[in-house]
DNA sequence: GTCGTTGCAAACATTTTGCACGCAT
DNA sequence: ATGCGTGCAAAATGTTTGCAACGAC
């Protein structure tokens, strides 16, 4: 995985820059965290797969982490409604982008990474004064798979 | 507040449907609810709101309440990461309408009536073949009041 | 030696559950 | 008398914190 040897790197300097060190415990999170990028893991979920790699962690360990990587915004906190809170990574230069589908009926999260809300904070910035930083857009409802289950 | 007492009824009668009843704890709850439309309110403020209008109810009522309502639909549970659900009154008739923006400062909501995503939905359903029920769609950023504060 | 980081256990906060009782039909 | 609804206390769940120990510089 070249690819994330690359972003590991641009993510150690960045914690370099917070003056935050790259221990071994918060690589082997941010390797689980990359190589499950589409999963939207959990903290305990997190902790479970860092620890099946043979890699002795605690899980107060995940949870600064994750508070530390949420903070440096090199993580985006997600919640689902299901009662705890999950972590995406974030793009590359993506601001933006980036919004999910959950499924109601198999509980899947799909991502989608077109931008939908151009015109909508254009609106939301020039109508209500307010200046948008980032935002949470999740649709409800029931994806391409639960549909032809039905049929 | 008349539009209070025929929004009760309304309700009532959601209720009776399937099969519950109002009962004087549930009509309790709905009112402060009903009262406090734009607070978002949380299991325990609503807890203890019920509590200062001199009536006697216990926590976990709240909560089954909360679930039942939410079940209906004549509640939506949302989650602004501080730990704990609000509820939020759906608007009569409303399906898609009713967004929030969250002041990353000061911590207040607010919330906007815009429908902003109807063509957000239309590219959705038919890129990704997902039949969309519902959607949760947060700003964070800062409000106009703390903007005003800066300068 | 200093200081950031860790692991453990305890604390904490929110939410859920088991159970006996109460009340309306 | 049946069954839904309630209150309380206990339990469960997810997350945070205090603290002693560790390890890099």
């Amino acid at each position: 995985m070249e690819q994330t040897a690359v972003a590991l790197q641009k993510i150690k300097e960045q914690l370099h820059v917070a003056n935050y060190k790259l221990t071994p415990q918060r690589e082997a999170i941010l390797l689980v965290l990359l190589e499950n990028e589409k999963d939207h893991l959990s903290a305990e979920e997190i902790y479970m797969l860092v620890k099946l790699q043979n890699f002795d962690i605690g899980l107060a360990t995940v949870y600064r982490t994750l508070e530390m990587l949420t903070e440096l915004r090199i993580l985006d906190k997600v919640n689902f409604n299901d009662g705890m809170a999950r972590y995406d990574m974030r793009k590359d230069g993506a601001k933006h982008f980036h919004h999910h589908l959950l499924c109601v009926e198999c509980g899947g999260i799909d991502e989608i990474e077109e931008d939908l809300l151009m015109e909508a904070e254009t609106i939301v910035e020039r109508d209500y004064a307010f200046k948008i930083m980032d935002h949470r857009l999740t649709f409800h409802g029931i994806c391409h798979t639960c549909q032809m289950r039905h049929s």
